[in-house]
DNA sequence: TTTTATTGATTGATGAGTCAATCAAAAATA
DNA sequence: TATTTTTGATTGACTCATCAATCAATAAAA
């Protein structure tokens, strides 16, 4: 029963499905049928609107970016000082769904990929320096530009190490326990770095 | 000209080139082929030895976990005290050849696998287990006990997060740069944590 | 009738795993 | 020592399955 006007739906339902099989599986290696069965659609359809499944995959990563810009940008809205605003980003990346064994097993599969694939390689790489520079921006408010620049670092890589860490889930780190260890680490060195001129969360 | 007792040769070879393979394309789904070729025989010997493509990427981890931990005893020989103990695991983590991009890949590219495959995430926890019980172990002798296990389970967060960013190399951060951010993590917070009991490395 | 949505059937490529055959060293036998 | 047998190493050719992508056909809206 065709209706008019399926494109963004069926665009939609495709890429959710392509996130929630690749999250499944934890691996690319998905097959446009998987996809499209989760999407309720024959794999026709898929490439019907898709024309590749490269194509779909990139449509795939741009969600989950979207979605993390969207949180953060709320996020730091809601929040007051450069100090909550530090905070509020710590707490955006590990909000339940992004910290959800699916999502984080999508986010290691396009890791993964970004050794092949210049297009994700790139939306990666813009995750990576979205993360830093907000952080950044925040930090150097509250300590010199160098302290900022490494406790920004610092940071940001025990986030992506955390994330990794819950992808075995074997040690299984609660949300709030990762949240506190990022918090921990912040603070201690503003602490050092700042002169005072610190305050806490 | 078949010479006798070529198996641990061959076996060797294999693994070494299937590291190797991996590493360059940054995925598991390299083909058997490639691998042959890249160590210098057929795709049916590769077969012959390991049965399947699964036990030949077994294998192939084992020889990484293998590599990682020979480093370790050495290092943890040569040190003396705790904090120097701490000090040498760390640097391990990010030897030359271990923080290579072509290893850094073959690492991620196992983390996305561990996914699907039983064995393959047990051998990750393996490792995961072993760095945080390695680095438990000299802690608790420089802080209370329950700072000791903050303390590891971040530093060694903070290690695998350099790694994986270490695999876009977008943002190139050098050896030294990431161990003087982990050393500088252990060094604050043993400094929070110890109460005056906690030499500096 | 034209356009949009949709799919079943098909194609072409690729890749894991199998198998029988070959070659040469080693061991056994004459 | 010379000859035969056995065993390990090795591969080319093949099978079987899977999967991305294509295409022609159908059905309903406009």
């Amino acid at each position: 029963m065709p209706k008019i006007g399926m494109e963004p739906v069926r665009r939609k339902a495709l890429v959710d499905a392509a996130l929630r099989v690749i999250g499944d599986q934890g691996t690319l290696s998905v097959t446009m049928s998987d996809i499209a069965r989760t999407a309720g659609v024959s794999p026709a359809l898929a490439h019907h609107y898709f024309g590749s499944k490269e194509q779909l995959l990139i449509a795939t990563i741009r969600s989950l970016l979207a979605r993390l810009r969207n949180d953060a940008v709320a996020a730091l809205r809601a929040a007051a000082t450069p100090r909550e605003r530090v905070s509020a980003l710590i707490r955006v990346s590990f909000r339940a769904d992004q910290f959800a064994p699916e999502t984080v097993a999508a986010w290691l599969a396009f890791y993964s990929e970004a050794q092949r694939s210049e297009d994700v390689r790139r939306l990666l790489v813009i995750y990576a320096r979205r993360l830093r520079s907000n952080l950044l921006a925040s930090l150097r408010a509250l300590c010199p530009f160098d302290d900022a620049e490494r406790i920004a670092e610092g940071a940001a890589a025990m986030i992506d190490g955390l994330y990794i860490r819950q992808s075995l889930k074997s040690a299984p780190i609660s949300i709030e326990a990762s949240i506190a260890l990022t918090e921990d680490y912040v603070t201690a060195h503003l602490r050092a770095a700042g002169g005072g001129n610190c305050p806490s969360p």
